[in-house]
DNA sequence: ACCCACATGTAATGTGTTACATGATTTT
DNA sequence: AAAATCATGTAACACATTACATGTGGGT
């Protein structure tokens, strides 16, 4: 149920075509939660069958028409109805770590190769994330409400990566 | 495709049932993995047709056939050869991440409280983990190589618990 | 000539969740 | 007497991934 919610959440910013979710989808919000364009597609189509979102299409020379979601008022009510709901921590499902409970299985340089490569994409991801920090968010405490909420999730991605990346550190060390 | 190989893995470590697996993914496997009975007599399923698993039928007084599975010499190697191969991050779905992102929408109590429940449930599961890693964990460089993979498994979850943990209080104390 | 960005979709398959179903034994 | 644990499953539905499909305009 929570895929719409997400689409709400980014229509409320501003109204935008399936094609702009996806990108959106694929980058910011993408940390956080993924979805592919056919996922997208398919839910402002249902979106749009509840009226929780209506439709502008706008003309466009030679490209087919490009549609515009907005959000309605009863689908902001919905929004705000769901913000108010608790959510439990979403469920995990992280392959390497099932890898590492028969990591006996197979000789060591192969975690180790793969802990390491893990280590570069993690190391990687926490630059990029802190790089917008600085950019963006040199004084938090002076910042206006909305981009205190943006702040914090970006300080979950950097605590996210800063955590793998620690994590797969001592595992290397531990193992050679 | 990975259900599968979790599966296999805790096979490869000791011959059960399907309900055993199940309180298995439930429990301590279900940090990093989880799945539920019904997708698990399903795999088992078509791990059995693939001939990657074989079944040993128990017969039990009164109630139905205890089925044993056990790990085949093809499973075994489809494992390593899973074991061999790169795994990525895998995708995050997480719904507080979500609302925060439109946090201004609602009065800054209905965030705070959110956020102060799940402080609670982090702090609570890392003080579980905590307790595992003292009583089993005392000493990680004197273990054994299978129980240092175990125990890394272990690190994760506490540096997971630890790192939402702290993003919580960072977060009410930025909102209050 | 080829690839990338724009813009939207259908179809098929795979994975995950929820509800329902059965029936014995053990614990409260 | 009721509830929980043992033990296995079917069925329906919801959600996610992958492949395929179409067509324009701009850059290399």
């Amino acid at each position: 149920m929570s895929l719409a919610h997400a689409i709400l959440v980014l229509l409320t910013d501003s109204a935008q075509s399936g094609y702009d979710l996806a990108k959106q989808f694929d980058g910011s919000v993408g940390f956080f939660w993924q979805a592919s364009h056919q996922q997208i597609y398919r839910e402002l189509g249902k979106l749009e069958a509840q009226q929780w979102v209506e439709v502008e299409a706008i003309a466009q020379a030679g490209r087919p028409d490009k549609k515009l979601y907005h959000v309605t008022e009863l689908g902001k009510q919905q929004l705000i109805n769901w913000l108010g709901q608790a959510s439990d921590p979403s469920p995990t499902r992280e392959a390497l770590l099932v890898k590492m409970f028969s990591g006996n299985l197979v000789p060591r340089d192969v975690i180790l190769q793969e802990l390491e490569r893990r280590r570069d994409l993690h190391a990687k991801q926490l630059a990029f994330y802190r790089s917008i920090e600085e950019q963006h968010f040199a004084n938090p405490q002076a910042l206006p409400i909305e981009a205190q909420f943006r702040y914090l999730t970006l300080r979950k991605g950097i605590g996210y990566e800063a955590d793998w990346l620690a994590w797969c550190e001592e595992a290397m060390q531990l193992l050679s």
